[in-house]
RNA sequence: UGGGGCGUAGCCAAGCGGUAAGGCAGCGGGUUUUGAUCCCGUCAUGCGUAGGUUCGAAUCCUACCGCCCCAGCCA
């Protein structure tokens, strides 16, 4: 049966011009739609609550809660908990909270697989009464090898034709706890030599006796993936079945479940790739590992490409959005480059974060003509391409600190920053010229001494002599500490999963790096959890939900401005 | 020497027989009190390879090559 039902030819179709290119999934449903094969679209997103959330699942969350927005349609969320052993609560509830922070709400009640484990089984019985299912007895490795290989057929199970009384009471007495686990399983009676493996008479039950974390100790067995899946879009009406490429297998078996159960509808399913990128994992079981062995802090680590843990890092769900919507969907393996989800980070943030200033490495500078005493207040702007931002008031005073990097004894003309003797313009207020160094016993420097130069604000200085460039800067004595926590990539091998690797070996040692003593402008003081700024010439920072305190803010450094500076002095 | 998929630029991706969209990255330039943003320009004589059909092929046909998935009582 073709991949694509073949649509009514409905040729006249005008397309429209310049407008963006659908993809596949989008083409299918429209044809659907104007077919009339489909009155109200309905597709579902099924995590299996044994892990959180990555990257790639934003992307099937996209696409299925996507395709229903843009149809008019809806879109469920069903917890696809048919294994007990690997899932609980603490699971379902931050898949919830991560549905929600992305922006999509669910049609309808908050579904489960387990809500219909007694339709299931129930129909596992009518496959039992129709001679399609048996009990078979083979343990696990008589199993596989009656199952035959990838070029050989398997041989029928010496079970295979149990009279349909002995398997339905067999499967009661499954179902009632008699036998144990493993020692038998409900399988379909289907074709041994079927070169698709899923087709050799795939197990629909097993025997599992763990407590299940919403049906408690009802059951017994628990219906597989397979068993379960295609027959819940059915009850739920799911009209598209979206899945990634590993399931195109099971299609065959998907519909056979659809064709021999008194279903009340027929759902197709299709398949897309799933998202890879470099230098980043998207398996549950690696990243649960990270977190079980403490490689990082928790399932919601800033470092982590979970869901969570970019709304922790400060990723905003406009942006990943944003990202999903410009890698499109297609059948086709890839590994998109993580630059494009930086790009879609900093693209957002730049239009929507206000501005504030904060050294995170802080060098003193003493104003020698400024008094002491004196304090004026600079205003600044709360965003340099928008007026819907209020203006922020910077306390400019005698003693100031700057970036340590932006200060040199000497440089060359590419350095547009403070050189001793040379003038540099301190972002929205005066400019300065530095006219020495003050060292320590070790030949460091920690303090500079510098002039104003009179009547340059919002000016150049009136003897025509420009500054060589613009640094942020903060009182020294009116200003926020904070600890900042620069993360760099977890992973510094651009495919850490790739072959046969030990993806803890690719961990980057450097990819976090706490700053205990920085120093933020105070209008920062206000910030929440939740917000986002630019530091000004640094990078996007929010709070750090975790760490953060009112005593001690943290702030985590979302990611950095585009360097074009270093980027230069890489290439020397 | 089974079955199912996929090959368009460094990366993602349009294209659906009429002469290679767009984005990311890169490169060059302009604006700028953020080395940011923004703006302009540039970036595939060629679509895995080889044949064939056609006035015309990335699109159709054939063969070959490469990569991915499948042998859980996981999903």
């Amino acid at each position: 049966m073709s991949d694509h039902p073949s649509a009514g030819s409905n040729s006249s179709v005008e397309k429209p011009a310049a407008e963006k290119p659908q993809h596949f999934i989008q083409q299918i449903i429209r044809k659907d739609l104007e077919a009339g094969k489909v009155e109200k679209v309905v597709t579902r997103f099924p995590p299996e609550p044994n892990g959180y959330l990555h990257i790639g699942h934003a992307k099937s969350i996209c696409l299925n809660f996507g395709m229903a927005e843009e149809f008019g349609g809806v879109c469920h969320l069903r917890f696809d908990d048919t294994n007990p052993e690997k899932e609980n609560e603490e699971y379902v509830n931050a898949i919830k909270a991560d549905v929600q922070w992305l922006g999509f709400q669910w049609g309808g009640p908050v579904r489960y697989t387990s809500d219909y484990f007694q339709v299931l089984y129930d129909w596992a019985l009518h496959l039992i009464r129709q001679g399609n299912a048996y009990v078979c007895d083979l343990n696990p490795d008589e199993a596989r090898e009656y199952r035959g290989t990838l070029t050989e057929p398997g041989r029928n199970s010496p079970y295979r034709e149990r009279s349909v009384e002995e398997n339905l009471d067999r499967f009661e007495k499954m179902r009632r706890g008699e036998f144990e686990e493993g020692s038998c399983v409900l399988r379909a009676k289907i074709d041994m030599a079927a070169p698709n493996m899923n087709l050799r008479d795939p197990v629909i039950y097993r025997i599992k006796k763990a407590k299940h974390h919403h049906t408690g100790d009802t059951w017994s067995i628990y219906p597989s993936y397979d068993f379960a899946h295609g027959q819940s879009d059915a009850v739920e009406g799911v009209t598209h079945s979206i899945c990634t490429l590993e399931f195109e297998d099971h299609r065959p078996l998907y519909e056979w479940f659809l064709e021999n159960l008194p279903v009340p509808a027929k759902p197709r399913q299709y398949e897309f790739a799933r998202l890879n990128i470099n230098y980043t994992i998207t398996s549950k079981r690696k990243l649960k590992q990270l977190v079980d062995e403490g490689h990082v802090d928790a399932w919601n680590d800033p470092r982590m490409p979970t869901i969570s843990g970019m709304r922790r890092r400060g990723y905003p769900p406009e942006a990943l959005r944003n990202f999903c919507a410009n890698i499109g969907v297609t059948r086709s393996d890839s590994v998109v480059d993580v630059g494009m989800l930086e790009y879609a980070v900093r693209d957002h943030l730049d239009k929507n974060a206000p501005r504030a200033m904060c050294v995170l490495r802080p060098l003193k500078v003493t104003l020698t003509n400024y008094a002491a005493d004196r304090v004026e207040e600079m205003r600044a702007p709360g965003h340099p391409n928008r007026d819907d931002f209020s203006e922020r008031v910077l306390p400019f005073t005698h003693t100031l600190y700057i970036e340590d990097e932006d200060f040199r004894e000497e440089a060359n003309k590419k350095y547009k920053r403070l050189v001793l003797g040379k003038r540099v313009r301190l972002r929205n207020a005066y400019v300065i010229e530095a006219d020495e160094a003050i060292k320590d016993e070790s030949g460091e420097i920690v303090e500079i001494r510098a002039r104003i130069i009179e009547d340059t604000l919002g000016k150049d200085p009136a003897d025509g002599v420009k500054p060589k460039g613009v640094i942020h800067w903060v009182s020294a004595t009116h200003h926020l500490n904070c600890e900042v926590r620069l993360y760099d990539r977890l992973f510094s091998d651009p495919a850490p999963d790739a072959g046969g690797k030990n993806f803890l070996q690719a961990i980057n040692p450097e990819n976090l790096k706490v700053l205990e003593n920085c120093k933020a402008e105070i209008s920062l003081a206000g910030a929440k959890v939740g917000d986002h700024y630019q530091f000004e010439r640094s990078g996007y920072f929010c709070l750090d939900s975790k760490y953060s305190t009112l005593e001690k803010p943290v702030f985590n450094r979302t990611i950095e401005l585009r360097d074009t500076w270093a980027k230069i002095q890489n290439q020397q």
